[in-house]
DNA sequence: AGCCGTCGATAAAGCGCTTGATTAATGGGT
DNA sequence: ACCCATTAATCAAGCGCTTTATCGACGGCT
């Protein structure tokens, strides 16, 4: 009955097999200098018992936990977005598969202000950190540019800080969005923004787009539906002769795409509206959106394969830019919808 | 310089303050018998030294981590899905303030299999663990009946086994649902569920509607957005004569909605349309989505309170419901849509 | 002056496992 | 037979902190 005994030790598995507690732990932990017949029968033993090695008593030996952080900044309801899901469905998946566990953290101000970001791993809970939607104002990274913890932006990176990243190349995403505007004859082009300032792939993102193509007018749309909704009407308003409208992120564009309905403006008849990210519901959207894939899944693995070469010390800089494509649908008007609205 | 020495222990910390190394550990966890004085000297020093506890070695000796594990099950890419965000949300704030940290977990099959959820307990990373998303076929729910490792289902719970769990009142809510739709005169119902068999709130969701309101036709639609639109097309070639749809969640009624527009038929003035859970994209699509609130991110808080409160043994069961409430929007047709899609 | 009760601090025995140094046993070579 | 190189298992010293029992000193009391 392994279930009999709750607590069981490595003592004990020892003294029933009738070997020393150093045996035990070297059969534990896989050692080539134990013989094979001992090692067997160790084994037995251990599953008869239903032993469990403790493994804060490892890590303490060890001196490294494996198990790393992944931490995410505050937002309204933080893990409330399929943004961050997927990267972090990502994250799981390969740290288990890699024998790590994760934590999670968000990086609301106490977090910050605590140092908590680094208590995590002096108090010996993490043996490294991934970062996901780091911005500017994230002052903190900047304490990781001596690059003394392992520590990796997921999908964003630093312009003031030298740290290491993992990211989709933003400006190649924007530069096919608005080649392919461009191609259709657009030029006219509202654009919403999000997060301009503070955040570095914004930046990028806009800065590329502008450079095919000059936006009329740029307004904020806050990254959100309500934003979109509103910065549609704005743009609308203030130039009713844009053709197209360009968001930094689909859940402003399917926004915007609810307002220029319910403003009678047919999309893309009328106007025409990318996106950025591809996230589900792009897919579904009436009319669906045509949009920048982002392949979050995979960025979220990569990153924490690169996380773990870190903490392995097999590399000790990561800084990678991750391939991305425009995919079209009907949003943008180069593809027939499926069916009209009526 | 506290940033000086990297590692610096308890028994440094004795060293340079002129103590025991035993003081310093009661001056860390406030222990009564230390005089004021000591107690100074020692957080002086302390502090000087940028002294930080190895929680390993607390734990080893405390024999508990104070962390806990949220566990969900294997979705597409899991975390994709506002619903399982809130709650993470609430349980992660619950959480920190109470001093506990939080490891992710994916009931995928080999986290069943190899029985990682009872090993998490006895590897000691976790005190308690919290289930969101259960259902029938997760029997290992089973081995927790005995209440011997803290445990509790979020927002879910079994009929088979007698285990913790905190739900939302889906009975209640689908009665609600049901009592709308009745007064507004629809009497040709038509019913897209999803994890019947499987998902016990999915069926009281059920039973409950259909005590209120008799279905013309009941059909699956997966739980998600492309289900939902396939189930709808399916009704209303069925069954052209029905005038309203209740779906078991707002994915679904979304995915229902768009293909009905694809259809030629309006919503809601064709057909209503009522979901459940209330997430937030019911608010922006169009038309908006009458449904089913749950107030998911207090499901969350709630459930890691009583969960850390099996921890500490101030109850030993958890069984509690809570009220949900209809959100009425515009399309169920009881409400006046901003404007009417052209 | 002697005794006792308190209070504050310390000693020491863990918590459960790892690992380099050490010892014991084995077999081959001469 | 003896020595040495291997191989296999054990010893023992940690890893960094907790906690109970113990000890010493001090002051009040008779």
């Amino acid at each position: 009955m392994p279930k009999s005994k709750r607590r069981c030790t490595i003592k004990e598995v020892a003294e029933q097999s009738g070997v020393s507690l150093s045996t035990v732990s070297l059969v534990l932990n896989a050692h080539p200098r134990i013989s094979p017949a001992t090692r067997e029968r160790v084994n037995a033993t251990m599953k008869r018992l239903g032993y469990q090695p403790n493994r804060l008593a490892r890590a303490l030996a060890w001196k490294h936990t494996r198990t790393l952080a992944v931490v995410m900044p505050q937002l309204r309801h933080a893990f409330a977005d399929v943004y961050f899901g997927e990267i972090i469905s990502g994250i799981y998946d390969k740290a288990s598969k890699l024998g790590f566990k994760v934590l999670l953290e968000i990086a609301r101000t106490e977090f910050i202000e605590s140092q908590e970001y680094l208590r995590l791993y002096d108090q010996k809970y993490i043996d490294g950190m991934l970062f996901i939607g780091a911005n500017n104002k994230h002052k903190f990274v900047g304490e990781f540019v001596d690059r003394t913890r392992p520590f990796l932006l997921v999908n964003s990176y630093s312009k003031q800080h030298d740290v290491n990243y993992v990211v989709s190349n933003y400006k190649y995403g924007a530069w096919q969005a608005a080649q392919h505007l461009c191609r259709l004859g657009h030029k006219h082009i509202g654009f919403i923004g999000g997060g301009l300032n503070e955040i570095q792939t914004s930046q990028d993102i806009f800065e590329s787009f502008t450079e095919v193509l000059k936006p009329r007018l740029v307004v904020d749309g806050w990254l959100t539906e309500e934003g979109g909704m509103k910065a549609a009407e704005e743009l609308v308003n203030a130039d009713p002769a844009i053709t197209a409208i360009f968001t930094l992120n689909d859940k402003m564009a399917l926004g915007a795409i609810r307002k220029l309905t319910e403003l009678g403006r047919r999309v893309p008849q009328d106007i025409a509206v990318v996106g950025f990210d591809d996230i589900p519901q792009a897919a579904f959207a009436i009319p669906s959106l045509t949009t920048v894939h982002q392949p979050l899944y995979e960025i979220g693995k990569l990153s924490c394969e690169r996380l773990i070469e870190l903490i392995h010390r097999k590399v000790d800089r990561v800084q990678e830019v991750l391939p991305i494509y425009l995919t079209v649908r009907e949003s943008c008007g180069a593809k027939q919808p499926a069916t009209l609205p009526v």
